[in-house]
DNA sequence: GAAGATTGTCACATAACTGTCGCGGCCTTC
DNA sequence: GAAGGCCGCGACAGTTATGTGACAATCTTC
């Protein structure tokens, strides 16, 4: 049975990106408009985690997490926070929403994929692959580590995320363009040879657990990891 | 030449990714916002594929489809539906609305991508299929890897464009006009001969991956890859 | 709030790729 | 079999793309 995911929020500020690889991973996914249709669709369709946004008509993203926690059907329901930044940010952490996870936007999809099965694996264990291994590298996304041939790797969350998303697509070349959209995130801007610089890290960072360059750079088109 | 394709749909419902995705598999595309615009753009632009919102202002898609199928100035245009979960799925089915293939939303934009290529594959043979196999000769465009009898073969981007070219028609024969317009692009102006040149190049690069020359020099004609 | 990490850009060096030439060989046509 | 067209290919100089160290601005962490 797939995991229920019931996104809410407004003005489809969740990227379609994100509903994407939503159903890419295998969950089920269900959009609210407004805070009163999150409520009757949590009641209704009982879903399995709630993305909510902190801005919502009607009902406030805030208070679904309150009624949830207080008079749900469900009341451990796993409930992620999107949050503008800055957007009372700050007192957000202070306030006890219950909300088992925050996201502060713009978010890159990757690193929101990964809090969701985080959150998820919580109530459902052993529901995606946590670990991929390719080659010699292998990777932990719930510990957030890597390793390879044995010996452990430390990457700055770019460079994880970037090895990430090579290692769920092994051997496929991306543009500089696409790795911008995926792993940085469609709505942030930055220069196309940034790219180049995090590869160059990342491949720095690889070569002291072993021998050779694991990332091959496909001369005007972009990089792959090497698919073994 | 580019498929044209046309995207009909209401309330932003194909996602931005969809759009981003044809481009990217070198479609050319245009959005109508209605029914209408739709066919006046059908009339007006003659694409070669439709992806046609159930769903849509002023003249809905289903009848859009009649009509085209009735009174269009292209009968045979290839039309994919796309249709919300449940809205009248079962129904659809049974309507002879002419449709080439339903597609449900929500729906995988991976898979919706595989049956625009299918669907244009019927009228457009050898369009882009991930990889191609000719002899003993294999290239991969998402891996961007060439191979001959399994021993992997470097090419610089015009070789892997040229020879990407030559495989997607084997055995025929293109003047070196006709491969510059194509792989070149029709907008730059390079010598007839530098062809040759390239061809040579990927000759050498080939060999080195197995035995015989697999690309045919017709005399005063042009080149041919060799269709085994 | 200070030390340490991390990030995005630049500038520059280097490597890879391109388009043209020109020579020489082969084929075709008389 | 000679002339001329056509083609293969090594050489080369000009471009373009990529790798990388340095640096200032931020963000984290304690």
């Amino acid at each position: 049975m797939k995991p229920y995911v019931l996104v809410a929020e407004d003005e489809s500020a969740v990227s379609e990106l994100l509903l994407y690889n939503l159903r890419r991973e295998d969950y089920e996914v269900a959009i609210a408009a407004d805070g009163e249709e999150a409520l009757m669709m949590i009641d209704e369709r009982a879903p399995d985690l709630l993305l909510l946004d902190w801005m919502l008509p009607k009902v406030s993203g805030i208070e679904i997490c309150r009624r949830v926690r207080a008079t749900g059907v469900n009341p451990n329901l796993p409930i992620i926070m999107l949050t503008a930044r800055g957007e009372e940010s700050d007192r957000i952490r202070g306030l006890d929403t219950g909300a088992d996870d925050y996201v502060t936007k713009p978010f890159s999809t990757t690193e929101l994929m990964a809090r969701v099965r985080a959150v998820l694996r919580r109530i459902r264990p052993g529901l995606k692959e946590d670990r991929i291994t390719v080659g010699d590298i292998e990777i932990d996304r719930v510990a957030h580590r890597v390793s390879r041939n044995g010996e452990d790797i430390h990457l700055g969350p770019t460079e994880f995320r970037l090895l990430d998303y090579f290692m769920q697509h092994p051997g496929r070349v991306f543009s500089r363009e696409q790795l911008l959209d995926t792993v940085w995130g469609s709505d942030v801007y930055v220069e196309a040879r940034t790219v180049d610089v995090h590869v160059g890290r990342l491949r720095k960072a690889l070569r002291q657990g072993g021998g050779d360059d694991p990332i091959r750079t496909v001369r005007s088109a972009g990089y792959a990891l090497r698919a073994d």
